[in-house]
DNA sequence: ATGGCCAATATGATTGGA
């Protein structure tokens, strides 16, 4: 089984990309953010034809997340607990059988959280904390769960080509690093982490100052993998090249291989 | 050249992104 996530920078600009990127890649489940469109403006058709169940949480303008799924939802739930004001579209969960079981997988997009100090860090920072406290919570059901998605967190220094610029931003001050880490401590496993160990790959490049020409990326888009979806890990991996399509997503594709459903 | 973008919106300037 093929997991995806990938933040397209608005679903409708990205159509043909994404499509395109489906057929290349053939993911059997896609996380999508940043669709940037309500519900019923969701171009659900077009995945529906070519083989997808589709489950969007989407608002006006803004945020937005959809899952697609080779497999039927047995439940799909949008919204991250612990702060029911939040209107925010930014967490969609469902979860999906296979003929060898069921997999639970979210798409997610972490708050950029600047400018920091402020408001918006503060948010950031409170969301966190509800993503460990749901963590916490679904790792007790000792499910195959994948928590992907735009996590706006540079993990490490060898996470960004000049780690140096981002010392005093949202994506990268040790708040926001302790937090990751404590998430990943209640026992996931960062996939792409899991099978290379090297700096340079990178997930996201600004359309700004050339950013993709000098390869001045970072690596902020995760698969975070339960125990049980880590023991089936067959591979991961970053579809960079898609960064170079014409009227391309400032995100690429990020997926992971797992050994289920003989997939 | 020491800066360079993109998307959505009752749109032509502002907001948000990272």
């Amino acid at each position: 089984m093929r997991i995806a996530t990938w933040n397209v920078n608005s679903i409708r600009q990205r159509l043909d990309s994404l499509q395109a990127w489906l057929k290349e890649r053939s993911p059997d489940i896609v996380c999508l953010q940043e669709i940037k469109c309500q519900d019923d403006a969701f171009p659900r058709e077009t995945f529906e034809a070519m083989g997808y169940n589709v489950a969007v949480h989407g608002q006006k303008t803004f945020n937005g997340v959809a899952l697609l799924s080779k497999f039927p939802f047995d439940e799909v739930a949008p919204g991250l607990i612990g702060d029911e004001a939040d209107v925010q579209a930014r967490f969609l969960e469902a979860l999906v059988s296979t003929k060898t079981g069921v997999v639970r997988v979210v798409s997610l997009y972490l708050p950029n959280g600047n400018p920091a100090p402020g408001d918006k860090y503060d948010y950031k920072l409170r969301w966190m904390d509800r993503l460990i406290a749901f963590s916490r919570e679904r790792l007790k059901l000792e499910e195959p769960l994948v928590l992907a998605g735009d996590y706006n967190v540079i993990p490490a220094a060898l996470d960004a080509k000049k780690p140096e610029i981002w010392v005093n931003d949202a994506l990268f001050l040790p708040q926001t690093r302790e937090r990751f880490r404590a998430l990943i401590n209640l026992g996931f496993t960062d996939a792409i982490r899991a099978v290379n160990e090297d700096g340079g790959l990178y997930s996201f490049w600004d359309y700004q100052a050339g950013a993709w020409q000098k390869n001045d990326g970072i690596r902020i888009d995760h698969l975070l993998l339960s125990p049980q979806a880590a023991d089936k890990l067959i591979d991961a991996g970053i579809d960079k090249h898609v960064r170079s399509w014409d009227k391309p997503s400032d995100h690429v594709p990020v997926y992971v291989d797992l050994d289920i459903d003989g997939r």
